[in-house]
DNA sequence: ACAAAAGTGTTCCCGCTACACCCATGA
DNA sequence: TCATGGGTGTAGCGGGAACACTTTTGT
């Protein structure tokens, strides 16, 4: 392998890798336990790996990978995510890629293509941690490796913005809810309270829930109407080329099921999610 | 160099460049040539290069460059803009990295790191076309290398959306500028009519505008208050890294002027503006 | 019957739209 | 003095915030 002299290895191109930021939502109370000074609202979690070389030895780092030339970025992605985890994520999103040369502070220069993932909560509260991968609470994050810190924070932020005219918020749910449960959601990401008069009028006048007819009971008391999200939006499938962010291009691998769920409509930004099977908006 | 096998080669990560949307506004009437239908208002245009290889040789594409180890992807992008067009960009930001296998289409399988740049409109009318670069109306683009179609389509997209919660339209213009300009661009970016009385008021009631004092002539009527784009936001540069969106971790270079510009208030999405020198929101 | 959660009504305020209007300037 | 663009006024609508209220259920 080996280069030649410096000045080639700096003209060189950095190596590239993925890494994905995985979120859920964690139990209702963890606080009881005293950690936490009185969370009134519930927290996002994500699965952390420790690192066993330099640099950042012991540390803690977000899952990663490798690109392959016959994969597209998502299904990378989603392998680093599978391989370290084996979580089936409801939503796989890229978030940015980061190349700057000091971010790998003794490594080699490295470029990652950084996606985030929203997977439900049941599925994360039966992972089990293990030696080298731990869920770690949003507000209680250990010492992380490399510019991962910054990701994170930077994963959050779009998560934040990004609830505010997608459907995200459902993907960390599971197919179907009360609306105690969304608010739920609106209030751990937001981390503020919401008044939940309002917000189920809201989320009612969207007249992207529909309910199911059932009733569910939550705490003890009197159950609540059962939603499933399933956006009005006519799903417009028209000019889209694959490895554009409105365009899913389908896993060739079958795993990732939880595929057969709602297009959003794309107000604001950018990528969409490319788990989503048809095109949309 | 070669690889070996055809299993070798698929597992190996593929080839990494930077490519850039470069976008500036249109004189303001190209129409009376007949060309474009009767275009109410102005129009985006953007600089491409003429392919001079196969695949696609012939095509026009994105301009576009090397990545290399020691230097950040911001600055790769810059020197790719720089290097085929010579144009000083007022804004740079990244837009989504493309690595989809089958977008190579017969070339080598291509990651493509894409930034989008704004241009002020005086230094694209100062410039000539090429034989190998030349610019073109968002309306009538022609045949386009890859899926460079489906990309710039989606840096317009990003655009009109950014438009409406930072201070993107102003990097199209000069430093200062009429409201009329302001409207101007609105409109170009939009693709519709904006009504200039609420759109002067909102603009105002922003708070972000400081009239210079000085007037503009713009037609030959009256003239125009003459204003600049000064954000309140007191700017917290708080804990952001390089590399990180946010944080715009300054060009080596010196190139790139035009650079005590605004920050913005990330109201939505994602990555600000880099070429900002301070940190922002 | 009481507590807790589900679900509804009502009021106020603010921002955006539409469109009418007045003012400054040069030909 | 008239045309053109700069700039202001105003009435109405609609959505969100605040918060009081009713209904359903389990203990």
């Amino acid at each position: 392998m080996g280069f030649g002299n410096v000045s080639e290895r700096r003209s060189a191109p950095p190596q590239v890798g993925v890494s994905v930021v995985i979120l859920a939502l964690g139990p209702r109370d963890a606080d009881d336990t005293g950690t936490t000074p009185n969370a009134a609202h519930s927290q996002l979690w994500m699965p952390l790996v420790k690192r066993v070389r330099q640099p950042f030895m012991g540390s803690w780092a977000l899952p990663g990978g490798h690109l392959r030339a016959d994969r597209s970025l998502e299904q990378s992605a989603f392998a680093a995510l599978e391989s370290t985890t084996a979580l089936h994520p409801r939503y796989l999103e890229q978030l940015y890629t980061f190349g700057d040369p000091d971010r790998s502070h003794g490594g080699l220069p490295m470029v990652s293509i950084v996606y985030w993932a929203l997977v439900e909560q049941s599925e994360a509260a039966a992972f089990e941690d293990g030696d080298n991968v731990r869920w770690f609470p949003e507000h209680d994050l250990p010492q992380l490796a490399f510019d991962h810190r910054a990701i994170i924070e930077y994963a959050l932020e779009r998560l934040r913005s990004k609830i505010e005219y997608s459907d995200v918020a459902t993907r960390l749910l599971g197919p179907t809810f009360t609306l105690r449960q969304l608010h739920d959601v609106y209030e751990a990401i937001a981390g503020q309270s919401i008044d939940l008069a309002n917000f189920r009028r809201k989320m009612l006048a969207s007249g992207d829930l529909e309910d199911t007819g059932e009733k569910r009971r939550e705490g003890r008391q009197r159950p609540a109407a059962v939603y499933r999200y399933v956006p009005k939006e006519p799903v417009n499938d028209t000019v889209q080329r694959s490895g554009i962010p409105g365009s899913p291009s389908a896993y060739s691998g079958n795993h990732t099921v939880a595929s057969l769920e709602p297009r959003h409509n794309a107000a604001h930004d950018d990528a969409l999610a490319p788990l989503t099977p048809s095109a949309q908006r």
